[in-house]
DNA sequence: ACATTAAGTGATT
DNA sequence: AATCACTTAATGT
């Protein structure tokens, strides 16, 4: 049962007893497409390593208004929610899972013994910190500074490359609700982009060309 | 064939 | 860019 965690660790420039330790305090979690992995007010103390699959990143406010932060790929992990559990505070952002997704869950009181433990944890940890902060970047960039049509057209681009797929399934009241904007935009700026030939779409399908 | 859900569009703010 | 109101198109039962 353990095997798929034993591959991912293997590309991994872990410690062989650093792996010793994340196989024998994590457990696996799978996560069908859009589900739900972490919400703000689950109290789990766990931090996640992406082993398969890829899940989105949403901040959300207390009026149920949420917008797409950044997506997880395998191999990574949130740095997030170990911040987050680290010092108990509670931020607003949840995970949900974009495709099928595996991933190995560990209780975050290893999170201080690691770190000081393992040099490649602590960097493992940092360079996570590293990537995070600079897609968010990107992202609040993009929302700052760009209107909604070059926002959604980047948007699409960055689901791209996060799935390495062409085709997105998704409607576009989907697409709105993760710009946090409305359908009938997200329509129309799509068509416009459908006749600028830079995507061509269906029913619930988009695909970049 | 009918009901439901997704997408397209003009007009208004 | 958002909202409304309505149409058209695609799908499920």
């Amino acid at each position: 049962m353990n095997d798929k965690i034993k591959e991912v660790l293997e590309r991994t420039p872990f410690e062989p007893e650093l792996k010793d330790e994340i196989l024998k305090s994590g457990r696996l979690k799978k996560a069908k497409t859009g589900q739900t992995v972490i919400t703000p007010d689950d109290e789990a103390q766990e931090m996640p390593l992406v082993m398969s699959g890829l899940l989105r990143v949403m901040r959300n406010d207390d009026n149920g208004n949420e917008v797409f932060l950044y997506y997880l790929e395998g191999g990574e992990t949130c740095a997030m929610s170990i911040t987050c559990c680290l010092e108990g505070k509670r931020s607003s952002f949840h995970v949900v899972a974009e495709e099928d997704s595996e991933l190995w869950m560990m209780p975050v009181s290893n999170l201080d013994n690691w770190i000081t433990k393992y040099r490649s944890f602590r960097r493992f940890v940092f360079n996570s910190y590293q990537t995070r902060f600079d897609e968010l970047l990107q992202t609040i960039d993009s929302m700052v500074f760009m209107k909604l049509d070059e926002r959604l057209y980047n948007y699409l681009l960055d689901k791209k490359i996060a799935s390495g797929s062409f085709e997105i399934k998704k409607t576009h009241q989907q697409i709105a609700n993760e710009l946090n904007t409305s359908r009938v935009v997200v329509s129309r700026l799509l068509k416009k982009l459908e006749k600028e030939d830079k995507i061509e779409q269906r029913r619930n399908y988009i695909e970049i060309l």
